[in-house]
DNA sequence: TTGTATGCGTTATCAC
DNA sequence: GTGATAACGCATACAA
């Protein structure tokens, strides 16, 4: 029933000028004086008209969207990651551009880079194992001028500008505090799941390096989500003599929060106490593991500066249109000390 | 350095056919017949050249998009709203639209439809409230077919079909188990945060509601998200006779498992039984939830039938073109007892 | 200071 | 079966 929407020709015929000057005046365009009076008559036969540009149009004309695309879909959702997201929406925003979370999950490999290339971004910033060579160069074929992977595990960054997570020294801050704290045995839980094993592996990496500079033995906990796996991980440490006569006190970097709740409900069900027997660090910094008795000791992660040091970087990227891959290290973290450790 | 962006010209040429041609085979035109060997050589030459249709250009001719938006920004994000998103995207690219997420963060009111019109969307889902008289005018001016308002809170769903959810309901069903536990005193935490509040009255009246029904007293509960808000809440409660002499074993609906579990962790550190003194539901069934000692009983929202329902409405309404206000009820909850009732 | 004309990449309407 | 050509809405070089 709705009539097609006005365009600039509507707007200028309202107004009673030319298309040229719609546009003009629309885009603030200084160089070409126009008389105030004018002005105020096309912005005002736009606004009756409700006329809206065509993104579509205009992408066409000047060769370029403004869209960052960021197709970030099957990271670990959780407030870390919104507050990134977020806050690179508004750096982007700032800048000019046009953030768009557009997954196409249904696609897979080069494929999925073909659908996203086809909204001509001028960036794209996604999973870093999501840009290979291949999605890189149909990418780049499409125009596309930076490309940024976030979350690398080592490979890719040979091909991108890479956001890197030195998930090794997260380890190693929770291992350096354990045993700071008296634990004289360290273990890492690395999570069964997919998507989290491989950063799973590098933090514990950075437990087990510890541990061997400091001479304390070490384990390597493969754990599922599940209270199941978890008692059935914890029977297994026992009678491999876990906190039995060996008398070391033991400490376990639980991977993140999340491992570190299941962990603790486990090992109360079991009545090993927390600190005393075994002491736990997590990592986030969730609000909810704050609510654990004991309280949680964890590695806060700081994104605050990355939203505004990442729209920057791709802003640079852009305009220099330099192919030189940096790495980006845009978060630090800080280990939180409670009551478990 | 990079040269621009090959176009279906440059297909046609490497090709040896028309630009006509082009088009037809990489759109599997079947009414026009073309000779196996013409589309062999077509889609080898698209291949070759790492061709991509562009996306702008052909919404341009088309005059239609295919993108769906989802402006959902401020939404509580978990596994829920998680899995919803996931869900309908799968179901709407297999309807053929692409889903979008594209918040326009720093855009407030009208602007923000704008800058969505802008895209051209032939559908836009959006968080209800957002979806006001004027930003519907200027969507449906853009060429918007369908609009669908997520999260009714009850005002907006006059405007356009709106996804509810019945808040009520879920007060309701935590409320009758609780008295069906046994207890004689029901309260309801309404959440002081600002995008939870209007959701925590309207779960609180629900409880309300069954309360006066069965003639068991009442209290409602605004709390802030903090250990401090909650102790100072729970010593209030206790000051206006709370668990002590009154003997009425009191029943709480925590409005979700997050608010549950900071409730449960402060009881604990005031030595009150659950589910001895004080029984406890919460909301979400979060996995985090289950770990809690004692368990947490809880209402599980199921939303695993809402994707393609939605998905099915969106397309529906877009290919009738008509402007009806559908409800849409697409969840249903389950109370799922565990050991704090 | 404003208007005219052209082209961006694509699809669709017509001839051939 | 295939090819030339127009049109979508906008921005801009150039003419007036």
């Amino acid at each position: 029933m709705s009539a097609k929407p006005p365009t600039s020709l509507d707007v200028a015929r309202e107004a009673g000028v030319s298309q040229a000057t719609v546009s003009y005046v629309l885009n603030n365009r200084s160089d070409m004086r126009i008389s105030d009076e004018t002005r105020a008559r096309v912005r005002e036969a736009a606004d009756r008209l409700g006329y809206v540009p065509h993104a579509g149009a205009r992408t066409l004309r000047t060769g370029h969207s403004g869209l960052v695309l960021v197709p970030l879909v099957d990271i670990p959702y959780g407030p870390l990651a919104v507050g990134l997201m977020e806050g690179l929406d508004r750096e982007l925003s700032r800048l000019g551009y046009t953030m768009i979370q557009y997954g196409a999950r249904r696609l897979k490999g080069v494929a999925a880079a073909r659908a996203w290339a086809e909204l001509r971004p001028v960036a794209v910033l996604a999973p870093a194992d999501r840009l290979t060579r291949q999605a890189v160069d149909v990418l780049r074929a499409a125009g596309v001028k930076a490309m940024i992977g976030i979350g690398d595990m080592g490979r890719s960054s040979e091909i991108v500008s890479t956001m890197t997570m030195d998930h090794e020294a997260i380890g190693a801050t929770a291992a350096d505090h354990l045993i700071a704290r008296g634990s004289r045995a360290l273990a890492a839980v690395v999570p069964a799941e997919d998507g989290l094993r491989d950063m799973g592996l590098l933090r514990a990496a950075g437990v087990r390096r510890v541990a061997a500079a400091r001479g304390v033995p070490y384990t390597q906990v493969d754990l599922a989500f599940s209270e199941a796996a978890a008692a059935a991980a914890l029977d297994a440490w026992r009678g491999a003599g876990g906190s039995g006569r060996a008398r070391a006190k033991h400490g376990v970097f639980a991977y993140n929060d999340d491992y570190a709740m299941l962990l603790m409900a486990v090992l109360a069900d079991n009545g090993i106490s927390v600190p005393g027997d075994v002491a736990v660090v997590g990592c986030d910094d969730l609000p909810l593991a704050r609510l654990l008795r004991p309280r949680l000791t964890t590695v806060r992660l700081d994104f605050t500066t990355a939203p505004a040091v990442l729209a920057q970087t791709v802003d640079e990227i852009v305009k220099s249109g330099e192919t030189t891959r940096r790495p980006l290290a845009l978060w630090s973290h800080t280990l939180v000390e409670r009551d478990s450790t």
